[in-house]
DNA sequence: GTGGTCTAGACCACT
DNA sequence: GTGGTCTAGACCACG
């Protein structure tokens, strides 16, 4: 696993969601077992205690459930992952409008940038 | 001046918004004097540090500029201003693809969760 | 047997439970032999481990009991099983009234709570 | 404050109780501040750290909210308190039905030994 | 001085 | 060896 923790936001929030994105995005399937805390702690270079935080965040959404002795899992309640995705898409959207409207610009205005913003990352790199 | 000081982000944050948006929307003109920091804060209903903290973090990013005994200003500089504004937006628009894409939604379905958060906004609340 | 084992609370504690009922219910007879640990276990899809610290728990409270090379027995102390059954339920009906005294809620709100939740509980779930 | 921590449950679990208990009861009225997490910490004789973690989940729940730099506070939200101290009420009737169900015991037996115990209670102590 | 996050290292119950 | 809890002590941003 290649992770890169990034800066001022809690490493808890930066590690759940990247477990959010990927089961998203299939990288982590229903049901699926995921690693031990611990050695999820090592994979990250994170206090288990950090990891373990975050996981358990994660179940209180629904997205995980543990047994106790066993391990822990993805849900496998596909509903529940497709509402938890859209529930994610719709804060976004919302914050993104927020922004947008607090700059002066229109809801048309700031559909432009979001297509600009978008067709640029579809080609290249903006940042190094 | 009614302002809404809300919870859990850093109100000097909140209060570089509000100036950003004053400006964008034109309340603020260009060239035009502000209020002296004390006389803010008052207005503000927050400390003199925090006030203070805002407005030279906005100095950084060059939307004013004082003249030490003489006060602060927004900048004339309206093609800085534009720019500002711009890039602000860029980013915004920018993060929010990010974050769509990483939740692995098409460009189409980020732009129809916008344009549906765009119209409840517009209507009602969401949130309690 | 259809058993389904939920989540977070011990194994071996919910088949004591298991067992408790179904001697109060009279599906397990005073005297009865039960079976063995191993089959139990199969029967219950758990570790044998786990079977016998149930059962063995079960024979500390004195509702089980064990003839070393025959088999493990109910007990046949009618008197004994009534006493416990009791003792159970004397204790929840305890702890649920320090929970509602501790909320603030007199007697008589806490047999309302308790009718309307029993009446909820005879027909449909109220947790998904 | 006298507090006494007790037994086998996390003890931030039991310093939650304590605080909707206080809420419910009146012992902390909505908007009131309550004392700083390291104080309150040394009170209960738990580390700082445990202190957060009861107050910040009981923060999730909406019992009450922080200002970063200023303090942590009951909520104003009346409805809300009404709501959680029902809720708990409807979880511990709940939880004592599924107990009295589960020993075999019919909707008016579970009355009965419940009366009784208020019974008791409202006169002397069972128990040392 | 306030809440919030993090690391390090330990112990526990359960299987 | 699994998840879960706890202590001890530290650092940070904010006001």
């Amino acid at each position: 696993m290649n992770i890169k923790l990034d800066d001022n936001i809690p490493i808890y929030l930066q590690i759940m969601s990247i477990f959010r994105r990927m089961t998203a995005s299939g990288d982590l399937k229903p049901g699926e077992r995921i690693a031990p805390v611990r050695e999820l702690a090592k994979d990250f270079g994170v206090n288990p205690n950090t990891m373990q935080r975050a996981l358990s965040e994660l179940e209180k959404e629904g997205l995980l459930f543990s047994e106790r002795t066993n391990g822990r899992f993805v849900t496998k309640n596909i509903a529940l992952l497709n509402e938890l995705r859209s529930h994610e898409a719709m804060d976004a959207a919302e914050t993104y409008w927020q922004q947008m409207k607090s700059l002066g610009f229109s809801k048309e205005e700031a559909l432009d940038f979001f297509i600009k913003s978008a067709a640029e990352r579809g080609q290249g790199k903006r940042h190094a």
